[in-house]
DNA sequence: GCCGTTTTCGGCCCGACTGTTTTCAGTCG
């Protein structure tokens, strides 16, 4: 079994205290305190369990208090508080905020009211009409409350690249209705966050009913749940939840940046606009009655002193406070990327041949572009030393009638203890060599993190393919200190890379934050398998620039002379690519 | 409970939608 990070266990016991709180009808801010500390521990590149009193305190939303119980939880393995409050409230009563339409003050009147405390009791009790007499109920609210009872199955999120094509088709189908003017996917779906809980499409209109209808009535639309003038929700064939917003064209830049979100980012900014006296909402940044910004983004930020901050980076991890500095990182672009290192043939369990890939690699315009199919050891695919060197040779035919440099590499198997595949003789022959976990993914840390540490130390590896090895909703990370494996990384010039396949997003955005941190040079690849698996490159760059990556810390985004001196490592002279 | 470029006390984002309400509370994002 995989243990979760340290800093998710303590964010997760800080999202329980806050939600008995609010059960508890607690103070709104203080709740909002503990949710704030949630969202600052689980975003944080440190290890909190290396931290005192005095360092935990240092991450914003943490003040003595909660420390205090991070500390006593690490020390004891538990928080008295907390288990106080467990017992107050009752168990399980929690699970029904999972309910849509059930939020604290309801749930805790039917547990006081019914001894209701799982959300099986709610739908028997709702069923039974045992709901609608309670206060503050009805007929009405207990057939939502029923209805949504069936549909709740814990928080469902889908992967970043579906989210991203089922976007795009609702768009393209609401673009169209004639009233729709400017239209924009928002949500953390623009943050190019690795899932999506909900889809945020954001329309502007003078003329907003016809609009409201057109997306109400879609074909794709299973269940609305919420239809008004200028906001309506509903539920696709696809179970995804979809929001739309409709504002007057001039207000699209404060609804933009107001529905791009995320929310601690808002209300950062609504608190500077009222320290300025304004007001910030979806409908602009007002003087009073006087509107003095709305219609784009930019104006929105420059009217409170900031330069526009880009959507990957728009989480209250700082970026507010960068922008105000001066001191918002130049983050990459795709327009940066020079090649892609990592991609596979139909040598191995690719579906395209190597004269497709380099094709398709060369109409991206890159300067460079690597071939790694995988090395012996994955045996399901059959690799032999006389068929990679004879894939050496087409390697090596192909670039003399290609504009692109070819580089001849290949995926390693990072075995348990480390060894890589290949005898040891035959790997500095490669350009490039990408070094990837594969199995025994549940190593305890300690060994995990030497494993890591022996293919990293290795003077041959360039690069260690998507280093968590974690498969979005799939497979969980696995667990090696972050710090150790940085640390040698960026002392051996052994990049990390960030997978941009949508199922790996791999580092993830915080990881490779803290590896530019360390240092370490990261190298954004696709992992192709396919052609079409080159586009995924922007997704790889998005993660990247939600982990604050500059061009400089991207070893694919170097020229060539400079790619070739970091791929040289510890490989005898004679034999550099 | 946290926080500080007017603050160590007194603030803490803002608005839409729904259902049960004759003016608003609860929920959501």
């Amino acid at each position: 079994m995989v243990v979760p990070r340290d800093n998710d266990r303590v964010a997760e016991l800080l999202w329980e205290y806050a939600d008995l709180l609010s059960l508890q009808g607690a103070d709104r801010f203080r709740i909002r305190a503990y949710e704030n500390a949630a969202r600052s521990v689980a975003g944080s590149s440190r290890d909190l369990s290396s931290l005192d009193l005095k360092a935990l305190t240092s991450l914003s939303g943490v003040g003595k208090a909660i420390a205090e119980k991070i500390r006593e939880w690490f020390d004891t393995g538990a928080i008295a508080e907390l288990d106080a409050l467990r017992a107050e409230v009752g168990a399980g009563v929690r699970s029904l905020l999972a309910v849509p339409g059930l939020g604290p003050k309801r749930a805790a009147a039917v547990h006081e009211a019914r001894g209701i405390s799982t959300v099986e009791e709610l739908r028997a009790a709702a069923q039974k009409g045992q709901l609608r007499d309670l206060p503050g109920f009805g007929a009405g609210t207990e057939e939502k409350i029923l209805k949504a009872t069936e549909t709740v199955v814990g928080e469902r999120r889908i992967g970043l690249g579906v989210a991203l094509g089922l976007a795009e088709a609702l768009v393209e189908r609401l673009r169209d209705c004639p009233q729709v003017g400017e239209i924009a996917s928002a949500g953390s779906l623009r943050r190019r966050r690795d899932t999506i809980g909900d889809l945020d499409v954001l329309v502007a209109s003078t003329d907003p009913a016809p609009v409201m209808e057109a997306f109400v009535g879609s074909d794709v639309v299973t269940d609305v749940l919420a239809h008004g003038q200028t906001k309506s929700s509903v539920m696709t064939a696809e179970g995804i939840q979809v929001d739309l917003r409709v504002v007057a064209p001039e207000a699209w830049g404060a609804a933009l940046l107001y529905f791009t979100g995320s929310k601690a980012h808002n209300v950062k900014l609504r608190e500077m606009a009222i320290r300025a006296g304004l007001k910030l909402s979806e409908y602009g940044l007002f003087d009073g009655d006087r509107v003095v910004a709305s219609r784009t983004e930019d104006e929105v930020y420059a009217a409170l002193g900031l330069s526009w901050i880009p959507p990957t980076l728009r989480e209250d991890r700082g970026e507010i406070e960068a922008a105000l500095a001066g001191e918002l990182p130049d983050v990459i672009e795709l327009s940066d990327i020079r090649g892609d290192l990592h991609g596979h043939t139909d040598l191995t369990d690719g579906v395209a041949s190597l004269q497709e890939m380099v094709r398709a690699a060369e109409a991206k315009g890159y300067a460079y572009y690597a071939i790694t199919d995988h090395a012996p050891l994955l045996t399901m695919q059959r690799m032999t030393p006389e068929k990679v060197l004879e894939q050496r040779v087409a390697v090596r035919a192909l670039e003399q009638r290609s504009r692109l440099r070819l580089l001849h590499g290949s995926e390693l198997n990072i075995a348990r203890d480390g060894s890589l595949d290949w005898p040891e003789e035959f790997l500095d022959g490669f350009d490039v060599l990408v070094a990837s976990v594969h199995s025994h993914f549940d190593l305890p840390r300690d060994e995990m993190t030497r494993r890591l540490l022996r293919a990293i130390e290795h003077p041959c590896v360039n690069v260690i393919g998507h280093p968590t090895a974690r498969r979005m909703g799939k497979r969980p990370a696995i667990d090696f200190d972050v710090e150790a494996v940085c640390k040698a990384a960026a002392a051996t010039g052994t990049a990390l890379e960030v997978n941009a396949s949508p199922e790996r997003l791999d580092l993830p955005d915080e990881l490779a934050r803290a590896a530019v941190e360390y240092g370490v040079k990261l190298a954004v690849s696709t992992d192709a398998h396919s052609i079409v698996h080159l586009d995924n490159m922007h997704l790889g760059v998005a993660t990247a620039q939600r982990g604050w990556v500059r061009k400089a810390d991207v070893v694919n985004a170097m020229p060539w002379r400079d790619l070739k001196r970091f791929l040289a490592k510890g490989r005898p002279a004679s034999r550099r690519p």
